[in-house]
DNA sequence: CCAATTCATTGACAAACATCGATGGATGTC
DNA sequence: GACATCCATCGATGTTTGTCAATGAATTGG
């Protein structure tokens, strides 16, 4: 209920200055380490990559599991967290549910590691 | 002894693609999953930003504790976690010991998730 | 309508992590 | 030489995190 967790990356970084710009409050450092910190696994940065490299820049959760060699809860998982983060945007269709990349996210934690 | 921790964060990203633009390996992830998680805290990320503010672009441990609202040791302890990482170079100098940002290593990481 | 498929959620567990107080090694100063 | 300052390491502790098996909801197909 007093969950203020609709920020994402991407609103947290286009409203400040790159890192080593002007020094971080405290409160934007909290936030952009959430962002950093969903990136931070190695198995999230391959779900990213091979979602990038998938037909139509999506895929489902199906298509994911075995590359990853992880469970599926496992990959739901990942997948939420990179969905919460602002990285990834989920679509329903039937039985499938289909993850591509949100356009600007990577671009804009980019941006702001950019010395 | 058997301890094959000497890869950075730069030498992992100048040595592949951006994540975007080809199917990340394994080993690859592993690797760069450290780098960002080297980033992905509150406390780290003040401190590159703190030092990267700093006079001669370096600041020594004494300096970085207050701002922080940290424990020495604490503070201490992320230092070596971005140094470790090859964020930053540590050098001594007498008592103190200076702490200052690696030049072209953040860059290799925005460049990395740069679609 | 029953069976199969796809996926999210839950609960559990071990590993990793952030933090601190205490300690001790260096270095500089009186 | 005694003392103060700066800092890294150690040990302890509570929290977060990655992973899986089990379960159940929703959809599709015979």
């Amino acid at each position: 209920m007093t969950d203020t967790r609709t920020l994402t990356v991407v609103d947290a970084c286009s409203s400040c200055e790159p890192l080593t710009r002007e020094t971080l409050s405290a409160e934007s450092a909290v936030e952009l380490a959430r962002g950093l910190k969903a990136l931070a696994d190695p198995a999230r940065l391959r779900l990213i990559s091979i979602v990038a490299a998938s037909e139509n820049q999506e895929a489902c959760v199906c298509d994911l599991t075995e590359p990853l060699g992880l469970s599926q809860p496992t990959v739901s998982h990942h997948l939420k967290v990179l969905s919460d983060a602002g990285f990834l945007s989920r679509s329903q269709r039937g039985t499938w549910a289909y993850y591509s990349l949100v356009p600007g996210a990577l671009d804009s934690v980019s941006k702001f590691l950019l010395t």
